[in-house]
DNA sequence: CATGAGCGC
């Protein structure tokens, strides 16, 4: 530190000659305890500025599951009767929340297992057994291709002017196809999210905020548990057939469940029988109420 | 009770 550390930046004080013709800064304390905070200012191109904040306060409180807390207060028995709470590091094992993340990386380790010995040799069984992807002709089930949620299976077509089959040998080529800007419509190149799904065509019929949903096979369920999660209901309701989205409102602070949750099948005969099946299922103390949904207000 | 996000041009 020099002698010029004299100098205070809080001693600063350029602001506000211009201040005079800004409106003066309101702070407003809104119903839910946040406050907004609305300033001006005359920024370097001498354009005034409208600068409007939310703060909220930050509850630090715990989201704890009530039946997990209720199971805390548990007086213990037997040998532990006189031991104190919590468990004892001497008899309890403290079993972890495993989390079921598949991995983003599989092709490369796969990639890695080819120098594996026994891999190779599996791989050349796959080749005797011509096992061979619809989808890039790469050597895996057409389930398991990388490209299953963006290309459409080579002989399928897309809705797009369809053109002589390219010679798509292995998994490099699919790919450059996948990125090139030539097979736009071609079986096995890549299909727009424009594109994609059942509707053929549909590009043109996008409207709205948040653009247009078939709410076609759209189940609303109500009096949802606010500990539910959006895997369990998926869980609940995949059973009737194949469930496109699971959408759980929550509270955007606390992160627990609002009450009420979507559920969209692939197929409404299939939501049909999920309505009539969980209407009135019981589900964490409480019982569920199923319908169809309406269009969004 | 209850009809769905948030990004940023």
């Amino acid at each position: 530190m020099s002698n010029q550390a004299k100098h205070d930046w809080a001693d600063d004080e350029e602001v506000d000659e211009v201040a005079a013709d800004l409106p003066p800064p309101q702070k407003i304390t809104n119903k839910d305890g946040s406050t907004t905070m609305i300033e001006y200012h005359i920024d370097d191109n001498g354009q005034k500025v409208k600068t409007t904040r939310r703060i909220r306060l930050i509850k630090h409180r715990e989201v704890v599951n009530p039946r997990v807390a209720e199971r805390k207060t548990w007086s213990k028995f037997g040998e532990s009767a006189k031991d104190g709470a919590g468990p004892a590091g001497d008899t309890t094992s403290v079993g972890e929340n495993i989390i079921f993340k598949p991995s983003t990386t599989w092709r490369k380790d796969a990639k890695d297992e080819s120098k594996d010995p026994n891999a190779l040799a599996m791989k050349d069984k796959l080749k005797d057994k011509k096992v061979k992807c619809r989808i890039c002709n790469g050597e895996h089930f057409t389930t398991r291709c990388p490209y299953k949620d963006t290309m459409t299976p080579i002989g399928e077509t897309t809705g797009g002017p369809g053109s002589a089959a390219g010679d798509v040998g292995d998994e490099a080529s699919a790919a450059a196809a996948a990125v090139g800007t030539a097979g736009a419509g071609k079986k096995g190149s890549y299909v727009p999210p424009a594109l994609r799904g059942d509707r053929a065509g549909a590009g043109e019929r996008m409207g709205g905020k948040y653009g247009e949903r078939d709410d076609l096979a759209t189940l609303r369920v109500t009096n949802v548990s606010e500990m539910a999660e959006e895997s369990e209901l998926r869980d609940m309701f995949e059973r009737f057939g194949r469930v496109t989205r699971v959408f759980l409102a929550k509270d955007r602070d606390t992160g627990l469940a609002k009450g009420f949750a979507f559920i969209s099948f692939a197929d409404r005969d299939d939501a049909v029988k999920a309505c009539d099946k969980m209407d009135g299922w019981g589900f964490k103390h409480l019982i569920l109420r199923v319908e169809f949904a309406k269009k969004a207000a």
